[in-house]
DNA sequence: TCAACCAGTCTTGTATACAAAAAATGGATC
DNA sequence: GATCCATTTTTTGTATACAAGACTGGTTGA
């Protein structure tokens, strides 16, 4: 993780956390202790506990009552299934995108898909991983359903470091552009059905290729002496 | 609300106070002070403060720091966007219900349908509501997918109440089986394409109806000396 | 040798106490 | 009579204390 988050220690503690989750410096099946994290960040248990509770709300950790909180493990099946769920609401933010975009949101995303070339053309990994959350966000944007917009946020966020191992461990940057111009052709051009297909498969492929990569890590680490 | 919830005094009191607002007992807008609470179920500020930030998570109410909690105001504009995503979503449950449905899923679909007949052709509003939650829970159980069943299911819960009051309002029960029914054929005849759009149909005229419902309430509530 | 049990320790769940911020109150002034 | 400011009161946020369920290790019995 090379990407700087802003000033860690003025954020609230939940986001605290959840870096800590999402960057994997507390990797999944990690147990999570009340008085050592309120030692670490030098608070009492009540706001740790506080903040554990929205966490497990957002799934990224499991709390059994009485017997502690956990980092909740991922099995490449649910990943595959979230990638799904993430291909259907993105699919449709696309359908609508298509239909209801106007001036801001065409320049927004015209400018992040310039952005991502410009990245992949430069073969800047980090630069495109970022501007490529950019591009989604933009087409979320482009829905006009604030709902939609938050619950494809928040699965976004929660697949986060998935994508981005997939993106660094395998060669995808130069398919993804390539599927990117096609998205931006079809909501540019108002086609709804093109634009939610082309985003589903954009997302399944993420998927599929992850599940495969994590399936294939887990039977590795499964054989004694690896 | 006429409907017998099991045991309330069983429940974790993040349940209790989440019926109480599904219920309409703690209606939009509605202070929820956490000594009153606390007193009210016989425990102390603690738990209280565990449970609403449990429902902060899952959007029921909207904690503002420092300055308490309130149960959200679900405007129609919201409403519909909700309904939209609800839409989406069911349609992508549908779509895949047709393409990996077992024959367990097929049993349980054609008898909650049938379950919904009956109530619909014995006029029992209340057994209908029941039977079509149970009719819309095997679809998403029939995607086999764990993930977007919770989703589906989380949102469904939390739609529950507009949906209830609306079937209540309006005369919907005979159309909305005739939907039944196609939707039951294109997933059993495995065309997932028709399944999807049926399904979003479906949920579509529910939201667009309950947004006329509310806008119009919300109008003549707004006009001076009614 | 191994399983079961028991005491001690640790961890979570809840209550209470205290601090700080926001809201309410009341009085003075214009 | 309305408005503004200071003070009081209420309410949230945090720390700490205590209770009760889970885990640990060792001991005992078969």
């Amino acid at each position: 993780m090379t990407l700087r988050e802003p000033d860690e220690t003025r954020l609230k503690l939940r986001d605290r956390i959840e870096n800590e989750i999402l960057t994997g410096a507390m990797p999944p099946g990690f147990r999570l202790d009340e008085v050592t994290l309120a030692t670490r960040f030098g608070v009492s248990r009540t706001p740790v506990r506080e903040a554990l509770f929205q966490l497990a709300s957002a799934g990224l950790i499991e709390i059994r009552p009485r017997r502690g909180a956990v980092v909740s493990e991922v099995g490449p099946e649910r990943l595959v299934q979230m990638f799904e769920v993430m291909a259907g609401l993105e699919g449709m933010a696309g359908r609508l995108a298509a239909r209801r975009h106007n001036g801001d949101d065409r320049e927004a995303l015209t400018e992040a898909h310039a952005a991502c070339r410009l990245a992949a053309e430069t073969a800047d990994a980090d630069a495109y991983y970022y501007e490529n959350e950019r591009f989604h966000h933009a087409i979320y944007a482009a829905s006009h359903n604030a709902f939609l917009i938050e619950q494809c946020a928040a699965l976004h966020r929660r697949l986060k470091p998935y994508r981005r191992i997939q993106l660094q461990v395998m060669n995808r940057v130069a398919n993804s552009l390539a599927e990117h111009e096609a998205v931006v052709g079809a909501i540019l051009g108002t086609d709804g059905e093109a634009a939610e297909r082309l985003l589903r498969d954009h997302i399944m492929i993420q998927g599929d290729r992850f599940s495969d990569l994590m399936a294939s890590l887990a039977e590795r680490s499964k054989r004694p002496l690896g």
